[in-house]
DNA sequence: TAAAGATATATGCACTTGCATCTATATTGA
DNA sequence: TCAATATAGATGCAAGTGCATATATCTTTA
């Protein structure tokens, strides 16, 4: 099923193909989405993805290290990502009693309804710039091949 | 064969899916490929394609903005790019006489040796970061869905 | 149980990016 | 033909990122 290259090492030409359409792809559709934020007044989509995990979590809250895992960010990339949400209100960071290294990132109030207000942009966001171009059948195809990487 | 949304402008399921799909499955492969430059000692991802452009266009050359259309970099950081690029001796600024705004980004000697140092590693990480996990046939449906976005 | 090592998070510094604007040159239209 | 406008490219400044390392705390092991 996998494994597809020529003698020399060299990939073949649909796998390249494959890499090079899923860098601009992808970097068209966030830029358009990233604009879409930015005509709104939002701040930008990775604010989005940390509040949604802490909305999603337990108790709305996730140690850093849990956020880190879930979202892709380096670690020091959402210890500063985290100062500016926490800078705006919408999370608090508080003391884990467990281990003293630790905290726990707590979203606020203002954080739930911030998201939400994201999520109105987002929806619609997504569904110009990817439902417009793909049917549902299409876009299950295309998320099984992607999840392969 | 395009549109599904449901009724109330949130898009189906399955598109956020994909959506979330493309920017994990591109995040992640390119951090892996750009880590392999790092450890090979070359230059970011970034370079390459500028260079690359510039080795095939027609004699060695292009305008910025031509560059820019052709790689989706910004004005501004192509501008910065091809400082960078410019003061490690892989291409030249020179005049372009027909229009005296305009100039030629011309690729060196060494800019073309560099790139082909950096296609041999580019090469195998492809290879490795999705030639190894899709076939042939998958990454042309792949790259097939990616190219309607 | 103290020293060595590991883990969670933060931070100084250099580099990159985004935004707004600048400069220089070209094109247009009165 | 000149003023107004448009286009190509560069740049100052603020914000974000990556790297290396710091700090605090926890775990292991001799």
């Amino acid at each position: 099923m996998a494994k597809a290259s020529l003698q020399n090492g060299a990939p073949a030409p649909a796998i390249t193909q494959a890499w090079i359409g899923l860098m601009r792809a992808q970097q068209r559709v966030l830029a358009a989405i990233e604009k879409d934020f930015k005509s709104a007044g939002l701040p930008p989509l990775g604010w989005y993805d940390v509040l949604w995990e802490l909305v999603k979590a337990d108790g709305g809250r996730l140690r850093p290290f849990e956020i880190e895992a879930r979202t892709l960010l380096t670690q020091y990339n959402l210890s500063r990502l985290i100062d500016r949400l926490e800078r705006e209100g919408l999370v608090r960071r508080e003391a884990f009693d467990a281990d003293g290294r630790g905290r726990w990132i707590v979203v606020t109030e203002e954080g739930r309804a911030v998201r939400e207000r994201m999520w109105r942009t987002y929806a619609r966001s997504i569904e110009r710039h990817v439902g417009g171009k793909l049917s549902e059948a299409e876009a299950r195809d295309l998320a099984a091949l992607l999840s392969r990487l």
